[in-house]
DNA sequence: TAGATTGTTAATCGATTAACAATC
DNA sequence: TAGATTGTTAATCGATTAACAATC
């Protein structure tokens, strides 16, 4: 797992991630039987990622296969764990509880990649004190200073766009290093802050686009 | 917009998407004001993305800017908007009347670029004839023929994993060329179908593998 | 040994960007 | 005319993939 992690491209780790997904539900089927290897050919087939491609994906971290055999499937996916940092526990906050912050909440990915939402946050003093699958909704003044203390690693910015930036900023003032962001607005944040963007504009406008070409 | 569009990265309609979004607001604020075109190099401030890259984006589709001058802002919107697909109504269905599909509904952007929600389809008998934001919730039983019937040409899939291959075949034989896939796998269907996915678990392990880095 | 499959090199492909002539 | 900025060519950069020696 360690190697030279200098340069890795990012779509490697989003191609990661779905070999890990898939490589975990099929060691949960797999359990008692007998099928402890897997080749990046199978893997290809259903990922739908050209095998040369697994195959280099995973020599970026290691030596996981062996020739003539395939990679042993428990040791692949635990060693893909470690590598995306899924065997820690992190700590994460939602800002906004409007409808997208609720779905986010009681989105069961976050309990089973060991995500902890601390908190959620909102400015509507309707809906501060009250809770969400049983987790507190807290002024949104009172933010960066939760962060401060309970050592949140993550944000998840469910606002919309005109109120993005500015909790982003105080977001990282807390001290809050990766944001999963789902306001269409491009974040102005210093370099070293990990940002992805979830964008449904992007990807509705994608569909019309192509619709339209017919 | 004519042009020749054959071969036209998809990251580039990604990018027009964001030019249109960013530009149709400085229509906006910019209405009655005397600021009339805008230079790639402004653009490429705002979105972050290299100006020679905005000036090719838009090359594809025809000659929209001036030389010495800019690109005139109205205009420009207004070919962003039919290049995007934009300009037309389309028809939609959301399956999966869960928290996400909720979120969906009532998330702004459908009306915003026309998008016209036709009905809401789930498998739970507690919440079909039920409505969403006055949307009706239908059995997913009569999915296909509501689909052949109205014409539906998008389909959101918000629905569990386990069921998501099922229901995309079924759009798909009732006449859907473009789906927005929400559940974690990926989809086997004709390549002739568009589809978009959106894929939070890969998003956050994007987000654990930067953070465990350090 | 023969067949399978990895890990890696080298070739290919495609996208980004620098540079600049054209022109407003 | 001088300055600004487009549209486009050519160079660069980076990612994908074909090919194959190594080896189980």
């Amino acid at each position: 797992m360690k190697k030279n992690r200098t340069r890795i491209p990012s779509v490697t780790i989003n191609r990661l991630s779905i070999y890990y997904r898939y490589l975990e539900r099929l060691s949960e089927t797999e359990k008692g039987r007998n099928l402890k290897t897997i080749s990046s050919q199978k893997i290809s087939q259903i990922t739908g990622i050209n095998s040369t491609q697994v195959r280099k994906d995973l020599a970026y971290f290691g030596e996981f296969g062996k020739r003539g055999i395939g990679y042993p499937i428990n040791n692949l996916v635990k060693e893909l764990r470690k590598i995306l940092g899924l065997d820690k526990k992190w700590k994460i906050i939602i800002v906004g509880a409007g409808n997208l912050g609720k779905a986010l909440i009681n989105y069961q990915g976050f309990k089973k990649r060991g995500f902890l939402v601390k908190g959620i946050f909102d400015n509507n003093s309707t809906k501060i004190g009250k809770k969400i699958d049983n987790i507190l909704i807290y002024d949104v003044k009172d933010m960066e200073e939760f962060i401060r203390e309970w050592n949140i690693q993550i944000g998840i910015l469910a606002v919309p766009a005109n109120s993005a930036q500015n909790i982003a900023n105080k977001m990282v003032a807390g001290g809050i290093e990766s944001i999963l962001n789902f306001a269409p607005i491009c974040l102005k944040l210093l370099p070293k802050i990990k940002i992805n963007n979830v964008d449904l504009s992007i990807e509705l406008d994608g569909l019309t686009y192509y619709l339209n070409l017919w």
